[in-house]
DNA sequence: TACATTTGACCTGC
DNA sequence: GCAGGTCAAATGTA
């Protein structure tokens, strides 16, 4: 099968899934609004109609993008965690070249703040350095803390998208200290959708709000339901999937340029893992599949 | 000149 | 109403 059959197959398998994601959200939705909250109380009318949303505007999306004419707002935000009042859309500055920037017809200040629920991990460090390139885009004295918290954005966020964002502030006992939050994860081009905390910290103190739920019980995976999902993952031996098994100690995205996969055939495996993931099929360790990246 | 940082304004969520 | 997060004009720097 050439590439394009294998794209077609992977984008229509996508399709499916996103589909049927939203047909289960819209059924979910439905039993909710005979019992405004969930059997556990933890979902809520809002964010079931944010999934169905999400999972039709990414359907309409894998169908072409002049099918999702939802909004004048152009691509939206994939993971739809921030519907930014600002217009996100992107628009050639003939003065900057092919550097776009966000169309802003509001005022400034004006914007959608993060959910609780965005994916954080915390981190202590000597250094605020790590293997990103950050842009500073704020300052605040915060109630208490006798240090400031800068706020800091990742450098493609208007030229690749990336949503990544950490917050560094001196921590108040140790002052040689940094106290990092990384929000979101980074989905620009140097290291597609890999979780990337500094090497440098000391220790990660905790992590918040994990999307994937790491396996308690060792270094490897069951991954015998993915076989539906990522066949061509299935041909690669040094994933050793032969014997059904994940060797979490290498990150799937290393490991697959490792493998001299190209960089496309390594999106539409991740894209498959991250539907194998959303389904509850698959989890890792230290690798975090963010939505966002869509 | 292009890009990064500073800083006050303004917005959101609690 | 307040604290915190983000925006964007002004300013700095290479």
């Amino acid at each position: 099968m050439d590439a394009t059959g294998i794209c077609n197959q992977i984008d229509k398998r996508k399709l499916m899934m996103e589909l049927a994601q939203g047909q289960e959200s819209a059924r979910r939705l439905q039993a909710l609004l005979q019992n405004p909250v969930g059997e556990d109380g933890s979902e809520l009318v809002g964010q079931l109609v944010e999934k169905v949303l999400r999972s039709l505007e990414l359907g309409l999306d894998l169908l072409g993008p002049s099918s999702n004419q939802t909004g004048e707002n152009g691509p939206r935000s994939p993971g739809g965690e921030q519907h930014q009042v600002t217009d996100f859309s992107f628009e050639e500055d003939p003065d900057k070249g092919d550097k776009k920037r966000p169309v802003t017809r509001d005022k400034r200040g004006c914007y959608k703040r993060r959910k609780s629920s965005q994916t954080t991990r915390v981190t202590v460090s000597s250094t605020t350095e790590d293997d990103h390139a950050w842009r500073k885009y704020g300052q605040k004295c915060i109630l208490n803390s006798k240090f400031p918290r800068s706020y800091f954005r990742c450098t493609h966020k208007y030229d690749q998208g990336c949503k990544a964002t950490k917050q560094v502030q001196m921590m108040e006992d140790d002052p040689c200290k940094y106290h990092t939050t990384y929000i979101g994860a980074h989905t620009c081009n140097r290291h597609p959708m890999t979780w990337d905390p500094p090497h440098t910290s000391d220790h990660v103190n905790e992590e918040i709000n994990d999307p994937v739920e790491a396996k308690s019980d060792g270094s490897t995976t069951t991954i015998d339901n993915l076989s539906g999902f990522c066949p061509s993952l299935l041909e690669k031996p040094a994933f050793g999937l032969q014997e059904g098994r994940f060797d979490q100690s290498e990150d799937p995205v290393s490991m697959m340029y490792r493998l001299g996969m190209k960089d496309e055939e390594i999106q539409s495996e991740m894209e498959c893992m991250l539907i194998g993931n959303s389904l509850g099929h698959y989890g890792f360790c230290d690798f975090h599949l963010d939505e966002s990246y869509f």
